[in-house]
DNA sequence: CGAAACGTTGACCGTTTTCAATTACAGTGG
DNA sequence: CCACTGTAATTGAAAACGGTCAACGTTTCG
């Protein structure tokens, strides 16, 4: 299961960490990161794949608590935590690198700058997830594909897009073209929209 | 338009910030506290009321960012950004505590205890808007109230559970006496919902 | 050139929203 | 204690909307 230590971009403030402090590895579909209630030993982050996290209530139930994606990093608050609060599973071939929890801990205090980058990766996270919600609390189609546009979420497919907003592409490009017809948005070619400047 | 600084709980680790860090005030429906541009000086407590926040995009056109409830705290990027990103506006009467940003920075620095509590309260915030939006992408009503009230949402009224979980009170009602009827969950007395124990 | 992957459109169907009423309950004043 | 009023909880019916299925156009790339 451990791989190599092959990993680029880890995103700041951890790309400051020392080396023994990180661990690569990959995970197959269907493999167990971690359980609810184990030991809180690391943060993580995701290079390629995809990650499940699933909590489970009092009830018994099961409750979804997050989807990584590559570039994600996830279980950030097992830092404050002695164990983890959720499942975490494989739902693709994944490429992970954990960060070891205590030297993360004690580098917050011992290196200002790096706390500081820590609290600003973490503020505007939590600045970006505010708007998605937003975004997702429109109901109506057609505006929430326009204030998705206004707010710059199509960069790549479509399709991607569509996923963001919680919309099918169907309905997506529907209400694109729709918007097109409108005239709230132009289509300089095929696949990209953007909002008419006023 | 500056009130007394009568407030009584802010978050930690805002608790222990000095006196002369705060500054308790009001505004009244439709005014406005800051403009994306603006010099960012402070974050912000609402103590009560409701606070709209929205941003200008390029193309002149205007995104929601944030719908601040009282206990909320907001404009945190702004700890770590010269500017606002967008404007703030009360849409109720409201009673804030504007929070100096520098002092904050400095104690960050200063005070390893004050730093760490910051970055878990941010983290735990990341957490709990994850879970959000993992609600929200569940486009069944059935699922998403089902899991919805598992992850403990329907504490006060109904039509309050009903927003959070952006449907309408009418479908959740219709859900919810669904879920009752099919077993899933129960209903020991009139507008109180719990999911069964295993 | 042909196969993928992405983009696009139409039709149909199920669900949710919306509008409209009705019922339950808590609090208030007589 | 009761009528009175307001808010919250329900239920019904029709209309609107988005999801899904299916088919087709288009670009990319080996």
């Amino acid at each position: 299961m451990k791989s190599q230590t092959v990993f680029n971009v880890l995103p700041p403030p951890f790309e400051t960490l020392p080396p023994q402090a990180l661990t690569a590895f990959d995970l197959t579909v269907g493999e167990t990161l971690f359980l609810q209630g184990d030991t809180a030993t690391a943060i993580y982050f995701l290079q390629e794949g995809e990650m499940r996290l699933v909590r489970h209530s009092e009830a018994g139930t099961v409750v979804p608590v997050f989807e990584a994606v590559a570039g994600d990093t996830f279980a950030e608050a097992a830092l404050f935590s002695p164990t983890y609060h959720c499942d975490a599973v494989a739902v693709k071939r994944s490429a992970l690198v954990a960060l070891n929890k205590h030297v993360i801990l004690s580098k917050m205090v011992d290196d200002p700058e790096f706390g500081r980058t820590l609290a600003k990766r973490f503020a505007s996270q939590v600045q970006t997830y505010r708007r998605k919600l937003e975004i997702l609390a429109i109901s109506s189609a057609e505006e929430r594909v326009f204030a998705a546009l206004s707010d710059g979420y199509l960069t790549g497919k479509v399709v991607d897009f569509a996923d963001e907003i919680n919309l099918s592409q169907e309905a997506t490009f529907r209400t694109l073209s729709q918007l097109v017809r409108k005239g709230r948005i132009e289509k300089p070619k095929r696949g990209t929209y953007r909002v008419k400047k006023t």
